[in-house]
DNA sequence: CTTGTAGAATAAACCGATTTATCTTTGGAT
DNA sequence: ATCCAAAGATAAATCGGTTTATTCTACAAG
């Protein structure tokens, strides 16, 4: 299998000279270059295999301008939206015969810019970036710097410079608005999350609201959004709720990200309140816990693994000059997933009472 | 900053003439090889940062056996652990001056014998490997064909053929038993958990077990362990209960992966349980969420930092030649977070009445 | 005024592939 | 049989660094 003496690794020459060929028809063959005799092409994949010669990747791209690799950029590896992202692109890379370099900018805006470059240092064939904050971020200006192909994910709606994949928070926050006002008939709602000046949480707010007053106008919209301590957010909670006495309390909470879903379901087991008969939940952001414990929650989910597919699609047909047209913007439909903690919605349980919208 | 004419990069040789001295003589002053004189020195370092001048990291690396690279190989990139796991990891290689390619094998054991000899096509110079299973999988088994300097991380407890790292799952489990059963004083506990024959699991069992004959020959240990899927798992621990009626029920849970006690916590509270009054709940590893819910949960906490922080140590400490001895087996501890779901102890409470162990 | 030697500098070989420019075959048409 | 074009094969240049072997200094000792 391995080559002979100690740990040498077998080169493309030693394959040539073992196949009574050039090195430079063993590299065809390995290319899948068509220009190559069957007799030879079939002796080079025998002494391939019997020297156990693989190819080394870096010598490999080390002569034309850059390498068959695609280097990823995300704002951390913990959370498991990004670790499902990188996963799926990696193997979407490899199945395209490209190799895969992770990175994580750890939620620095400094380190992205150096990430880029150091990207750019490995000549990358092209690079997904997912930016820290913004598409304007430094690590996208390198990008545009060095002129490198790219393909910006998530936190960003539209970039006039490279393509773009991202959820589409609006229309899925929308759809919400369906399932809470127009299906549901809830007249009373509490969005609840943080206020950080993320494009993608301005958008989830603008979808639900300009749905929600188009269902009904007379719908009552209350907002909670803090990015104060833990404790504070929580005695928010509950200091919102003590005022709302009776009737005037809301019926329907929308979190507007995983970590609020969270919190606000953790104050109202605490507040001694039934979920759903006395307020609905739904969350933005789907997890694995929702769907296990009780009742589960109903969460819009992210689409992780159309978005991997755009964005690697796009990047790879930008990186082989298939698409040299203007910059696109891709937006990925996101999914309700209607459990427990919404209530029993009348699509899925027809036979219930008819109060609707 | 960039080099002039669109975006050809300097190399060493332009830096060299720009400065005057050979290429050599730059690569001694870049690697920081003293044998060069000051001013030579400086005049290179001027050239670089005029030129903008960044080394190419593989062509670096081509010319010796090994680059200044580290691989790392986990399992999957989508749990919360592995995600810590490698950004800690990246950080410590960085800082000691090599770079990291990180690869998911994606539970595959398959998978992750191809990746160990596709890391050895970069020529590492070192890898990181946290087995699928076990420690005598194939990913293992390639690494030491290859003949590649490695530490093996997590899901393993002993190797003699390569230094290895994890929890120290035993102590940590009998922890537990030091809470429950010393301090609290249960008599009937129920360990909840997956079968699957992975060494942590069994010491996670053995550590609490030993401990728990220990501290009380008298105590009721019964153990619920199933691979079934979820409903079938969830049925089982409801009929489980059912059987036991009044005293003859458990009075606390330990749940063995963190899997484990989100189920059992959401079928408790679906059994209208109380925690901790009329069942504790205490789980190994530890989540997010496990913070924030309410009741929180206690939680063995497992030291991801310390891990990482000691695997990369040793791994360095090979691959730079300080360390040549036996294969160490390191065992790092872990934290119990004592929280809601196990009741008052003595110990973080003391002014609590005094029944103890 | 040599000679010796340690310290610096460098030209050239090298790493393992790809690509180019050139040379050799092959096969078909005349 | 002759010639030519197309297909295949290959020697050599190339990529951007590192390493080796050699040359060049400079300075001290003889």
């Amino acid at each position: 299998m391995q080559s002979d003496d100690k740990h040498r690794r077998a080169t493309i020459h030693d394959v040539a000279r073992a196949a009574g060929v050039s090195a430079a028809t063993v590299s065809k063959v390995l290319r899948g270059v068509k220009t190559v005799r069957a007799d030879n092409a079939e002796r080079v994949h025998k002494a391939v295999s019997e020297l156990g010669y693989r190819m080394d990747p870096l010598a490999s791209g080390l002569r034309g301008e850059h390498r068959r690799i695609i280097g990823a950029v995300v704002p951390d590896l913990e959370s498991p939206f990004f670790g499902k992202l990188v996963t799926e692109l990696e193997s979407l890379a490899e199945a395209a015969g490209y190799h895969m370099i992770v990175a994580s900018s750890r939620e620095s805006e400094a380190r992205e810019a150096d990430l880029a470059a150091r990207m750019n240092d490995w000549r990358v064939a092209g690079c997904i970036l997912v930016p820290v904050r913004s598409e304007r971020g430094p690590g996208a200006e390198k990008l545009l710097d060095f002129g490198m192909t790219a393909v910006l994910v998530d936190r960003v709606s539209a970039d006039e410079r490279f393509d773009t994949v991202s959820a589409d928070n609006h229309e899925a926050s929308a759809s919400v608005a369906d399932l809470l006002i127009g299906r549901q008939g809830h007249k009373h709602i509490l969005l609840h999350g943080a206020t950080r000046i993320s494009k993608a949480i301005r958008n989830r707010l603008a979808g639900f609201g300009e749905r929600a007053r188009a269902l009904d106008p007379g719908v009552v919209i209350d907002e909670l959004l803090s990015d104060e301590p833990l404790e504070t957010q929580r005695a928010a909670i509950r200091s919102y709720f003590d005022g709302k006495v009776n009737g005037h309390r809301p019926t329907a909470i929308f979190s507007l990200s995983q970590h609020s879903t969270l919190l606000v379901l953790s104050e109202i087991r605490r507040m001694g309140l039934r979920i759903p008969e006395d307020v609905a939940l739904v969350g933005f952001d789907d997890a694995d816990w929702m769907q296990t414990t009780w009742p589960s929650i109903t969460a819009v989910a992210q689409p992780v693994s159309a978005i991997a597919k755009r964005a690697m699609t796009a990047l790879l047909a930008r990186v082989e000059g298939e698409h040299t047209g203007f910059p696109v913007q891709y937006l990925e439909p996101c999914t309700l997933l209607v459990r427990q903690s919404a209530g029993q919605s009348e699509t899925e349980r027809p036979r219930r009472s008819g109060r609707s919208g």
